[in-house]
DNA sequence: CCTCGAAATTGGTCAATCCAGTCTTGACAA
DNA sequence: TTGTCAAGACTGGATTGACCAATTTCGAGG
């Protein structure tokens, strides 16, 4: 064998993975507060070179990083850390419902704990500010009652207000996580929804609680709510054709 | 303008996004049932060719699904439908605390909220096979008690299994989720932990609570227990040499 | 029948190139 | 001077083709 024309090994042997190296690199810059939300990355050619790997990897990376929620691209614009409120996207949280099979009843269980405490703890705070959107939803809901579709839509935006109202972000990054998955489930089956009335009558109750800094009646009318809400939702999968339940769990990615 | 000679499109128009194709593609198959946790997926050439995208594309794809945790990928061998219990990785929440500064305080009430209805749940149930992790994990802390490090993982190890004696892989998943961020900010400070005794004890009787199947004594003691733990944390800190705390937030991506 | 090593398989990476949106800039007209 | 808009640069999106490295497979040889 020839021994000077081979030049195998172009960069050390560094045994981290290339594109690992891009999601910790990014990691790093937001530890140090060099990135925060909003904030434009320098532009994917230049990542490239600054850590000595080919774009086709950068571009794995900036996938893997936008798939955690972390980044969003747009073409010709640039990726930017993502902004807004803290959210944890549900995709990770619909495959694992689609792969083990969660149940609905299994999801209500993960339901009733985050949400009866998120009730508890926004009526201990009992933040002004954090009612009007709470109410604006409730209204919302009456007036929808003929439609289940839109109806399901001020639901879904109460509960996550309701896990606003505890003002704990964390909290609601998770509870919205969850709320995702169910709205995905329920909007299969609400159009077979009876009782929309009766379940706007609840939510008023819930409100009502909070807004009178009624720690142990909100979480007492969550939960209430969310039994029913159970048995309502088994009972419209009762009678619905066979083979579109099953499926279909899976959020955006 | 000729009309007969541009063939411009060489792809049916379809406007999805290639890398978002991937992943849709896979979802489709976990969601038909026909990928199962364990199972191989077919070689990225053979997956590249069949949805006519390049393989760097499938590449990025996959990066995406493996940050949410749905795949693994080994060199030589093939990528595989993550196995294993439901997981929910505890990058996309580490990121969300880095990028929004979650408090300690912040992450506690979550805490609460998850852990004390896991340990309600846990009583109520009272599946006896669920208790000797349990009891296990309190020996540990018991017999690391000068250990800081160790003792750490037997205590976050115990939480976890408050979580699985709960029955619930919806809550097991979250708290695993939360108690990942708690282990990488609670390691950097253990060293000056006082009083891990005093923890242990406490840990042995939220045990015994659910061992008893008593739900009210359960969410007590774990409430009791969390609220001190905060303090305890909280002290740990201040003591530090600046500049150790504020960053290092982030976990494995 | 067992062991071991070569070859096929498969993920990991890179290089160069083109396409498609987006933003910037400066010339031209009002 | 000011406003408009089109050309060009910038940036992400994607492809092709090739090579490296780890793993698995399977047959030759003991």
């Amino acid at each position: 064998m020839n021994d000077e024309i081979k030049k195998p090994q172009p960069a050390p042997p560094e045994d981290v993975q290339s594109v690992d190296q891009v999601v910790r690199h990014i990691a790093l810059l937001i530890e140090r507060g060099e990135l925060r939300p909003g904030d434009r990355l320098v532009p994917e050619r230049e990542l490239a070179e600054q850590l000595g790997v080919s774009r086709p990897t950068v571009r794995a990376g900036l996938h893997a990083l936008a798939a955690m929620g972390v980044t969003e691209s747009r073409q010709g614009a640039g990726t930017f850390i993502t902004a807004g409120p803290p959210r944890l996207g549900a995709g990770p949280l619909s495959f694992l419902a689609a792969l083990h099979g969660f149940t609905r009843d299994q999801i209500f269980e993960a339901r009733k704990v985050l949400e009866v405490g998120a009730a508890g703890l926004a009526a201990e705070r009992g933040l002004a500010e954090r009612l009007a959107p709470m109410a604006e939803e409730v209204t919302g809901m009456f007036a929808t009652l003929t439609e289940p579709q839109d109806f399901l839509i001020h639901d879904v935006r109460f509960h996550r207000a309701v896990a606003a109202a505890a003002d704990s972000p964390v909290l609601l990054a998770l509870v919205e996580m969850i709320s995702s998955l169910v709205y995905e489930q329920r909007s299969l089956t609400v159009g077979r929804a009876h009782d929309l009335k009766e379940s706007a009558e609840m939510h008023r109750r819930i409100y009502q609680a909070i807004r009178d800094k009624d720690p142990a009646r909100a979480r007492q009318e969550m939960t209430h709510h969310l039994d029913l809400a159970r048995s309502a939702q088994a009972s419209e999968e009762l009678d619905l054709p066979a083979g579109v339940l099953p499926s279909r769990v899976m959020g955006n990615a």
